[in-house]
DNA sequence: GTCTATAGGCTGATAGAC
DNA sequence: GTCTATCAGCCTATAGAC
């Protein structure tokens, strides 16, 4: 019994609220954003968004919920796919900078939830957060079973994955601007898109920063 | 002529702002500092923040920019150290962490600041972020001139590097509130501290994820 | 489900005495 | 440099009609 358009508008205005959060909360925060915003530029009264959320947190919670259980979705699917396990670990890495740059709000959220201890998180969303982790170690013991993986540390790689895909999902707005204000000299390509990182990382992961020395020394 | 206690207490009241003013910032972002939570917590009259900084957004800048020039110069003091390229890479990533615990504000203001797209950000700060992949470029090319590094994006190199490394030090909060619920079953050890990532990112940059397989195939 | 009107608290900022 | 007093605006939230 979803609620279909009573009276008002065709488009549901619960979803209209939803969508014009997402942006507010991205860009704003919870403190920052206004309730009065997300209702402008949802098309709806104010009064709506108490009558589907009751409060500026219980909208922001469901919103961070929502767009994990979506993220965490996308990741599963990785696992069933024919894939040897560091490609696997490729098509994760890809799967996760697609959502981020699909569901623009997902990682400014993701970021601030952080730097504030996680105190809004509620124990779902906690949950949805260490679902990412397992299927990491999922690859990486499938790996290990396999012999392609070295024994390491399974949190320790989620942790650095999840930061690194997070931290440039995040920053292409200041990459932009750094590059337009030409603050870095020298012959530097500054990258944009999740392409190159997914194939920077990918190659890290596989072998390394150091060139592979097959019988050579210097001097 | 730094301003030396002139009536009032021993103890100069802008530093004291400042500090609580990090705290503050750091925990609630720009939005949500109060500037009568930060003049309580300095001991100090709300009026004197506008005395010193005219604005809380001026406050803001200053705090971010202090910061930021003291974690730039941390970083470039390991380009003086007399250690390998790969070596010297492990203290940067040292030197990351350890200023992040040591002025804890930083991370998180920065995680949001991100977040916002860096609105906040003034041209300096911008030149001292810019600063840091300097560091690590440098890095790098002395690696490569040697010949122990292979052919590596150095931008992708720094933000990977960077991210991880933000984002394990803001997450020891959350890593602390999944260990005591008991969210990641299995024979997973949490980790705390600075040393556990130093030394595990220390061996993805140096070998990768991958086994090395001296002539060795499954079969 | 939708809208109007408004309460009521909080908070950034300033004026002006000392 | 420090402090008191106070304003003016914003902004979450609700009551209540339709």
């Amino acid at each position: 019994m979803a609620p279909r358009r009573a009276t008002g508008r065709p488009r549901d205005s619960r979803e209209a609220v939803r969508r014009a959060a997402e942006r507010e909360f991205a860009a704003h925060g919870l403190a920052g954003a206004g309730v009065d915003t997300i209702a402008r530029r949802a098309g709806v009264n104010k009064a709506m968004i108490y009558y589907h959320f009751n409060s500026k947190l219980g909208l922001y919670r469901e919103v961070l919920r929502d767009g994990f259980r979506a993220l965490l979705a996308d990741a599963r699917a990785v696992l069933d796919q024919p894939l040897t396990p560091i490609d696997k670990l490729d098509a994760y890495v890809s799967v996760l900078l697609r959502a981020a740059a699909r569901r623009k709000h997902l990682v400014p959220m993701m970021l601030r939830e952080i730097a504030g201890g996680g105190r809004q998180l509620d124990p779902e969303t906690l949950r949805l957060l260490t679902g990412l982790f397992q299927v990491v170690r999922q690859i990486l013991d499938e790996g290990r079973r396999r012999g392609d993986f070295r024994e390491i540390d399974p949190l320790l790689t989620h942790l650095m994955i999840m930061g690194a895909g997070i931290l440039y999902s995040a920053n292409e707005p200041l990459r932009v601007r750094i590059d337009r204000l030409k603050l870095i000299d020298g012959p530097v390509k500054v990258p944009f898109g999740a392409e190159p990182f997914v194939k920077h990382l990918g190659a890290i992961l596989r072998g390394g920063l150091c060139r592979v020395h097959e019988s050579h020394d210097h001097a």
